[in-house]
DNA sequence: TGTTGTGAACGCTTTCACAGCT
DNA sequence: AGCTGTGAAAGCGTTCACAACA
């Protein structure tokens, strides 16, 4: 079946295409060429049934009996995740963390270059943060659209993260990286993915937790199991 | 229906019970006594129903033709997140991360006091790093046993996450917040959550582009509307 | 009256199972 | 023989819609 129009890969899948991404480049980095749903699956942690479901929304490029090749996976996942040019990243709050995003070299290479710092502190415009300088928040909209940059990263604190992302939208931004503790207003035309430490260990200790009370029911489970 | 036996909230659930959390601590600080699920929902970008079914999973706390009590609330969902007592957390990898965890003070006020650090690199081992010195990972059980550790950290290279996280799983942890971009083998008796901005940025870059396609293939269409 | 709590319907995601190719 | 690609089934999660009730 082929479907020459626009293709709509499910959420699920979108969320997972990354991570497969990322064992290939694995793969290819120790000279794999070709690799089955099966091994994927196992190096991914999900099963052989969803490996194949996901890049079979990309289109039919694995060979029966055979396998997907490595190198042409790769390129076709980072097509459709839109990874086949440069995203521009506009770091708003130059607090520690934005510092330390704009210092650290680890995104550019990987397609997403942070062009940019601003923050409303007259004490902080003006400083360099690696081969960058704060500018300020007021020029945001010109920095948006001079240098084309689509998605923007809010390390304010907690206090301003929403007219941070109010700036943003306002400057034409469509994703926004929040690491705010914060549920951010945003109009549904904007992407928003939230990084949030807090959250992630509270979803943890709920497991943990379970886990006791489990642990306990079974030891009483077992204590009942041997009557005195 | 009285459901005495242990509740088993729907991962989807507890994944917004955190957020909710925060936003009701808001409320809360801003001496707001009450809500009703359609506040609560505006305010977490989700729908009344959802909120009203994930709140039903704590039990029936709300009062008909009135609505939710914010502090009652706030208490029974940190009772079912796990929340009422602290939970230790040890970090791997003494690099620029790992030493902004272990010095930045959030996470114990939130219950998640960071009580250990440890790396393999002797040169790192014996620092100081905030009110923690760094330990040799050789002493990484002790540390977990002594100091009744449940969470670990994985802050290392790429490369040594695999086997940090072996480590952590030998000395008894049981859940990890692994923020280096791979995926981890574990069992699945241990919970994980990874912390990976290249993830991130990657999903924004699929619906970028989508929002790019879709607005090309509109201005396609206007301009089939508007034919010569 | 106003809002919760919840069966039932719906829609999305995962898994199964096997036809279809190499 | 072996592995992919995919309909169909099963399983979850979300939303609807309204009875229950303060």
């Amino acid at each position: 079946m082929t479907h020459s129009q626009r293709r709509r890969i499910p959420d699920a899948a979108v969320a997972r295409l990354p991570v497969y991404l990322q064992i290939l480049n694995n793969l290819h980095a120790t000279n794999v060429a070709r690799f089955s749903s099966d091994e994927l699956a196992a190096l991914a942690g999900v099963n052989a049934a969803k490996v194949r479901k996901d890049l079979s929304y990309l289109g039919s490029y694995g060979t029966r009996g055979v396998g997907y090749e490595v190198t042409y996976l790769i390129h076709q996942i980072r097509r459709e995740l839109g990874l086949m040019r440069e995203w521009n990243v506009v770091v708003v709050g130059a607090g520690n963390l934005g510092c330390a995003l704009a210092k650290f070299g680890g995104f550019a290479p990987r397609g997403f270059p942070v062009v940019g710092i601003v923050d409303n502190d007259p004490k902080k415009i003006g400083q360099s943060t690696g081969a960058l300088k704060v500018s300020d928040v007021r020029n945001l909209q010109k920095l948006v659209k001079d240098l084309e940059v689509t998605i923007g990263a809010i390390t304010t604190s907690t206090s301003a993260a929403q007219s941070a992302a109010d700036a943003l939208i306002e400057a034409g931004i469509t994703s926004i990286l929040n690491f705010a503790p914060i549920v951010l207003a945003i109009p549904s035309s904007v992407s928003v993915r939230n990084v949030d430490l807090g959250v992630e260990l509270q979803i943890l200790s709920y497991y943990e937790q379970m886990r006791i009370e489990q642990s306990d029911s079974k030891s009483q489970q077992k204590s009942n199991a041997v009557p005195v």
